[in-house]
DNA sequence: TGGCAAGTGGGGAAATGTGGGGGAAGGTGG
DNA sequence: CCACCTTCCCCCACATTTCCCCACTTGCCA
């Protein structure tokens, strides 16, 4: 809802089973509709992950990323291939009144996604998995070996 | 949509599948239209990347490159080889009516335009693919390893 | 068990992309 | 200078997708 000390504080947290119909909509989980504020023109933008999900984001935090992309040196072939990514693969849109959003084909198509998903809370964006690839990358035993090598982080 | 703080404000971002008719006109996703303001009098400039696409820019996008190149040290060779490439195969035009592009012949062999074609919207431009050469140019495991290099920058 | 909240399904209007015919404009060769 | 040809652009018509609205089911709580 706004900012707060330069940051956002829309927080997602918690997982959601819910269904994709045959038109390619699906209904975003109530607390996160919350989280954003419940606001009437609330729209969100949709990009893939190299892990094979979906990455949400509410409008404004996605507009801020865009700002610190464009400040950076746009020749770099490494960041165009990242922008050609995470920009290229971008979709906005807003809610239906029954808080459903629609998952263009090429992003249901990437990301596996088919009757059921799994929506993912992780902070200020939320994930939208296919079941069976979420299982593989968030098994206990890979977290396990990937908390070691964070360790010293935090 | 017009200037702000002396940066163009048109974003275009996500990715379209359009079809190059038998005319060799295609159409420009509206999404990226209006982006660029719906204006009636809209033109482009349209010309080639290295990695093998075709990169669109509105024109006063353009023209402000133009600008820029022509403070640079004109006697520079690599600069020199840079705008031979970049201004040599520039082609200008407008839309017709139905919001669709002409492109020209050498340009659509260049980038390898037949049948069907993506359009990747990239902040303050957009870029025209060949199905193929786009999947090569910005597969999962290429962004990955170009995240890691990227890391230092943002 | 009634009522509300949340998720699901489907119909219909509007917007968007596609294809093709015909006229104007511009270039070329006689 | 004129006739021809090609290229480009405007128009209309069609198919498909997208979005907006209404109604149903399910589950939870009083």
């Amino acid at each position: 809802m706004g900012k707060c000390g330069g940051r956002w504080m829309t927080l997602f947290r918690g997982r959601f089973l819910h269904s994709v119909d045959s038109k390619g909509r699906v209904a975003i989980p109530q607390r996160f509709r919350e989280a954003m504020g419940g606001e009437e023109d609330l729209r969100l933008v949709m990009t893939v992950d190299p892990e094979g999900c979906l990455v949400v984001y509410p409008e404004p935090a996605w507009v801020e990323l865009e700002r610190k992309w464009q400040e950076l040196p746009q020749m770099n072939e490494d960041l165009k291939t990242y922008l050609r990514f995470m920009v290229g693969w971008a979709s906005d849109g807003g809610l239906d009144r029954q808080g459903r959003i629609l998952v263009p084909p090429p992003l249901r198509e990437y990301a596996g996604l088919e009757h059921e998903v799994w929506f993912i809370g992780l902070l200020h964006k939320f994930e939208i998995w296919n079941g069976e690839r979420l299982g593989m990358a968030t098994g206990p035993e890979k977290v396990r070996a990937v908390t070691q090598k964070l360790s010293g982080l935090f």
